[in-house]
DNA sequence: CCACTGATTTCCT
DNA sequence: GGAAATCAGTGGA
């Protein structure tokens, strides 16, 4: 079933993170439903985590949606290129947000193969989260689209995992943030070969 | 196997 | 002007 608001206005965004392996990503876009499983992600812990866009409260055009309540996804551009799917946690004014960085597909994967210009699946397909976004469709006009909708969303479909199948370790590409980058706040499912990187 | 590099736009200094 | 929550390709060991 589809996750309700109540899952994403948690305030805990590193717990957040925990609890959305396993779920269920999917987009609809004019009737074309792709989609897979979570098996990494990443939290962004909002104005006091020097790796976030909202350290020190900084409001933008880009970080302005971070802001928001809960249950909207943050899409952004980086290094000019790839759009990076986030979803924003915690209750209005916090600006925290959980970075999903790849899906095992399940769903759409002729589709996703178009996409991405690819023939065979293959791990590249949809691990990391630049490819991920170019799989699933997802660019900046999906920009504070609420997840409780019908283009973007994420179900339970009751997959339960022990606390053992998952690894847990610092976050990636963001070196800038000094003692920050060393945080375990970087979650995914261990010896999943759709993870974007080992170890 | 590893290190390095180009692509390209947003935002900050 | 420079760096960025990335990826694919190249070339060398």
């Amino acid at each position: 079933m589809k996750l309700k608001k109540d899952f994403y206005t948690r305030t805990d965004v590193v717990q957040v993170a925990q609890d959305l392996l396993g779920k269920y990503l999917y987009t609809n876009h004019d009737g074309l439903l792709t989609g897979g499983m979570i098996v990494e992600t990443e939290a962004y812990s909002g104005t006091n985590d020097k790796a976030c866009h909202a350290h020190m409260n900084r409001r933008t055009r880009r970080t302005e949606i971070m802001y928001h309540e809960g249950g909207v996804a943050y899409v952004y551009l980086v290094y000019g290129m790839y759009n990076l799917f986030n979803i924003i946690t915690n209750v209005e004014g916090s600006a925290d947000a959980v970075l999903v960085r790849a899906i095992e597909p399940t769903e759409g994967i002729e589709e996703m193969l178009l996409r991405r210009n690819m023939v065979t699946p293959k791990p590249n397909l949809t691990a990391g989260p630049g490819v991920m976004s170019i799989a699933l469709g997802i660019d900046r006009s999906h920009y504070g689209a609420p997840l409780t909708g019908d283009t973007i969303w994420i179900e339970d479909k009751g997959i339960a995992l022990s606390a053992e199948g998952i690894a847990v370790g610092p976050r990636i590409g963001i070196d800038y943030a000094g003692e920050d980058a060393l945080l375990p706040w970087r979650f995914w499912l261990k010896g999943n070969k759709w993870v974007s990187r080992k170890k």
